[in-house]
RNA sequence: GGAGAGAUGGCUGAGUGGUCGAAAGCGCUCCCCUGCUAAGGGAGUAUACGUUAAUAGCGUAUCGAGGGUUCGAAUCCCUCUCUCUCCGCCA
């Protein structure tokens, strides 16, 4: 959420950010809108304090003795009328609160200019696509050729966009989720979670899905909804919820291994093959809450660690920064970590990092006690793939297979798989 | 799933209809005293919103959440959520 004071001080420059991401504020209408919540709120609050200086002065004659009947008479018709000042300024409040979170969070000044992805710039590269001696095939390929790879069975199960992975390739996920804990708690300074998959609905208020995207979203049929996470940012940036930390608890690193659920909802069409888009897959998460001055450092920090995975497995990537037509809704900056694939010869995404700033943190009421002031004033929020297991598995398929159909496993994988260093049919 | 108990400020914990935003203790901050790895005295110490130049004042709200009764609710009633205890079930 934008801090309202800024949407009501400064309506203009918040709306010529927005646009920068092609998003229209009104802000007239917001204006219209505020000034109405103020006049109900001034009538209500001025209500108020009448009932509260009367019902003072009756206890006070009770307590005397005196008659109290005129009294009660003078406040006869308060009641009624305070009650249906609160009435409009509750719904003016809802009506304010609608829009506020479904503004996008504000850009960083020094997010590049753009509509979509292809106006996002990039920042470094690392490592060489290998040279093949022959045509490289894509992880469906390789997959199925090893028949560790099964989509028809798990549209059996499921339908489309799942898979069934079995024996060294089922492993191999595992490994590569394992490694990425491993690198991240022993090295990189987080604490390892097990965390909730399933989220009610305020906490994915607070970390920005919800209201406004729910159709990519499971949800459950319980009386009070769940909803399957679509990501571990959500539990693990919730963990700040209605909180106050204190400074010497921070920075804050949390990594979490999770499933995934999305729903793909309006990606009909797009990467159907492979497993590449899923409506389930897994992830190690990081989450970083720093106070703000920290957030921008963070940010940089979280990147390389997510990097470092890559490095470690020799797969080829390149560093993206979004423009702003591209970076999600929460976010006031990202970068994006492309792994090189060769069977689609070109880089993906295998890693989002943002920064969110107080975004999510407003909406949560996610803070800290700043030791300046002994205030507590709003955390910043950050996460980051670190990186997705699914797509990481997709990479060192295709970037380590073999003229004969078997994977070479990175070297720092085998000590997970029991020393092997290939992957082959008998698993 | 059944029965019971509970939810109060950073923490512990009083408070069962009126001057309670809330006793007391702890913790924390500042000051004084002390001249010493300690103790003592004093003051202060929630958050949000509105008004405002103002983190000054003033007003409003908040005692798990939401409704209700009442001139007036932390206190009474209803619903819900969560926690604890016992029983059942279960990985």
């Amino acid at each position: 959420m934008i801090d309202p004071k800024l949407l009501r001080q400064s309506p203009d420059a918040v709306a010529a950010n927005l646009a920068r991401r092609g998003f229209t504020f009104d802000a007239a209408a917001y204006d219209v809108l505020d000034e109405r919540r103020k006049a109900l709120q001034v009538e209500t609050e001025s209500l108020q304090a009448e009932r509260n200086a009367s019902a003072k002065k009756i206890g006070q004659a009770k307590a005397q003795g005196a008659d109290i009947a005129p009294l009660l008479a003078a406040v006869q018709d308060l009641g009624e009328r305070l009650s249906e000042a609160e009435r409009a300024l509750k719904s003016a409040q809802a009506d304010l609160s609608a829009i506020e979170l479904g503004l996008p969070n504000l850009l960083a000044d020094d997010v590049p200019d753009g509509a979509d992805e292809t106006a996002n710039v990039e920042v470094r590269r690392w490592g060489t696509p290998r040279e093949f001696d022959f045509a490289a095939r894509d992880h469906v390929a390789i997959g199925e050729g090893l028949g560790l790879l099964d989509f028809d069975t798990a549209a059996g199960i499921s339908g489309s966009r799942f898979a069934v992975l079995k024996g060294g390739l089922a492993r191999l996920q595992r490994a590569l989720i394992q490694f990425m804990l491993d690198v991240h708690t022993s090295e990189h300074g987080y604490t390892e979670t097990y965390v909730p998959y399933l989220v009610q609905a305020h906490a994915l208020v607070g970390t920005g899905q919800l209201p406004k995207f729910e159709e990519d979203l499971f949800r459950t049929a319980t009386e009070t909804p769940f909803y399957l996470i679509p990501t571990a940012e959500v539990p693990l940036t919730n963990f700040a919820r209605d909180r106050i930390l204190s400074a010497d608890e921070l920075p804050l690193r949390l990594t979490a291994h999770t499933p995934c659920f999305r729903s793909e909802a309006g990606s009909y069409g797009q990467d159907t093959r492979g497993m590449i888009r899923q409506h389930q897959f897994e992830k190690v998460e990081l989450v970083h809450l720093v106070a703000p001055s920290e957030s921008d450092a963070a940010l940089e920090a979280l990147t390389g660690h997510a990097e470092q995975i890559l490095q470690r497995l020799e797969l080829p990537y390149r560093v993206v920064a979004l423009c702003a037509g591209d970076i999600g809704f929460g976010a006031r900056r990202t970068y994006d970590l492309e792994v090189w694939l060769p069977g689609q010869e070109r880089y993906r995404e295998i890693s989002s990092c943002s920064n969110c700033g107080d975004f999510q943190a407003r909406r949560m009421k996610a803070r800290y006690r700043n030791p300046e002031t002994g205030k507590p004033e709003l955390l910043h929020t950050l996460n980051g793939s670190g990186v997705a297991a699914g797509r990481a598995l997709i990479a060192v398929m295709e970037n380590g297979q073999r003229e004969d159909g078997s994977i070479e496993v990175p070297p720092v994988l085998r000590p997970y798989l029991g020393g092997a260093g290939e992957i082959t049919p008998e698993g």
